[in-house]
DNA sequence: CCGAGGCGTTGCAATTTGTGCACCGCATCG
DNA sequence: CGATGCGGTGCACAAATTGCAACGCCTCGG
């Protein structure tokens, strides 16, 4: 949109730190670049950047400004969206950040599902931790963030909630797996596998053996879920996972037991969107659907 | 703003229907016009007029780009007021659309003694009748509306209501000044002096009088509250007007009296905004001062 | 202590962009 | 059935924007 090219040169700046490098970014002259900025900050009454020496940097007023701008480029999303829906065929991009439980099955049969129906609608998966999904929203990055436990809450609007209980992933051979309910305390003294702090599922393991006097001593300690559910093959340990990010393979080779709720309970898988914002068509009727598909995996494991 | 020309001219066609005169307007060649608006139609990816012959008219594409543009504009005005804000002195302009009632002492008050805090902000006050009040804020022309009885309330956020009753305002030696409280019979019985149907005033009288199977018979009807208070003066008449827009001339010439609830209940008047739109600084603190005034006549005319 | 290298900024010429003017085809209306 | 007013277009010119080169400033390393 030509309009706002301005804006796009200083989102540039600001994100390079210094004028000359938002230049080359952008394809530009710097000269060109600076007159841009500087004839903007003029009629718009204020300066935008700290100019220091070595670069520039978004003083208030420009932190104020870009958040409008994206907040615009949104809502001019939204209405070409919706201009392009009443044309007939939907169109549109869908922005989604999410947690990594999501990735192996909800969120690709989600996204096909609805593609099957609006093939104009493309999407974009971003993986983010609790903390960086609500920073997504925020800077209008992502339409939606689907997030276990999120931290802040602050501009984070929420669609819907489903309670996701931290189950234990073991091999079928485990000793543990005779039971059909573990005990926090059993899993804990096996040999375990857990994800890094940053995780939703960690921070409720951490609170609840804090609880029971208990630490969370994993052999191997990890970012990737997908780590955690085959590393338990090849050794025998416990893993902790939440049940939208599991599944059955089939072979019998992999089994997922529940906790016991006193001993660990529940934490909470969201859809959120930013506050306040009022979404494009196509994220918007998404996370219609998102929402319904979440309420038959709230409180259970896929049977 | 520079970038937000092309809007410019695309409302101003909005506004006169056809190109040339839009073109007149803004002071442009018709061509020169037409082409801004065909190629901002083509990266746009829709057209925004329908082409008839003898000018063009918004098609909802056009209506919804245009509603874009006006939240967009209101929105850069308020970091605009934000960044004058945190730079010293409070600038900004706050637009109200009232009611009549509130010209003669209360809005002048209110504006003088904000501007006595804030010499920087400007304002702006149209009067518009309870229909037109909500368009003003839908249209982004207005960030404050605050009338007697609104009609519709979509789109409509109350920021407050208070309860106004219609008094009755008549000459002092008028024979009905000699009861502290009227019923409204006496009224309509006597001469009166009534503002067109399309005033709240007007509306609730109309109503209580059809309950008493009586009609409002005014011996003058006009749109100025103004006129009204002035003509019980000179014509031995009954007016009616709701008391924010009352005071006492302090010669004794004029008097006030209640109408008794039961014959004619109490209005509400209501200061509102935009739904859902977050104001500029300069309205949105005005917003809070006005509902805190409006607390002091809740229910009574000025002593 | 000073020169090298980075930065934002500015003067000036080149070029891209937008504008005005004249004109076309078309529909409407007296 | 011409006159009128409309949206749209070709073309030459005006105006805004760009790129290039250079300046002053600061930091940093020898």
């Amino acid at each position: 949109m030509r309009h706002l090219y301005t804006f796009r040169l200083i989102e540039a700046v600001a994100r390079a730190g210094s004028m000359r490098r938002a230049a080359e970014d952008m394809a530009i002259t710097a000269s060109a670049l600076n007159r841009r900025v500087r004839r903007f900050e003029e009629e718009f009454g204020a300066e935008l950047f700290e100019r220091l020496p070595g670069g520039v940097r978004l003083n208030p007023a420009g932190e104020l400004l870009l958040h409008h701008y994206r907040a615009s480029l949104s809502d001019l999303a939204r209405v070409q969206g919706q201009v392009a829906d009443l044309s007939g065929e939907r169109r549109g991009h869908v922005s989604i950040a999410c947690s990594q439980a999501l990735l192996p099955y909800f969120l690709p049969e989600q996204i096909a599902r609805y593609r099957a129906d609006h093939p104009g609608v493309t999407f974009g998966v971003k993986v983010r931790d609790r903390a960086e999904a609500e920073q997504e929203l925020a800077s209008f990055a992502s339409d939606l963030a689907l997030v276990f436990e999120p931290v802040y809450l602050v501009d984070f609007e929420v669609i819907r909630i489903v309670p996701q209980p931290v189950v234990a992933v073991m091999a079928a051979d485990h000793p543990l797996a005779r039971k059909q309910e573990l005990r926090l305390r059993d899993c804990l003294d096996a040999p375990h596998v857990a994800p890094a702090v940053k995780y939703g599922v960690r921070h409720l393991l951490d609170f609840a053996a804090r609880k029971g006097s208990r630490r969370v001593a994993p052999i191997v300690e990890t970012e990737s879920f997908e780590l955690i559910r085959h590393y338990v093959l090849h050794e025998r340990a416990v893993g902790f996972q939440i049940p939208i990010g599991l599944r059955d393979p089939g072979d019998g080779s992999l089994v997922f037991r529940p906790i016991a709720e006193r001993d660990l309970p529940a934490g909470n898988l969201i859809l959120g969107q930013m506050r306040g914002r009022s979404l494009p068509v196509a994220p918007a009727r998404f996370a219609q659907r998102l929402a319904n598909a979440l309420k038959d995996y709230a409180g259970g494991s896929d049977p």
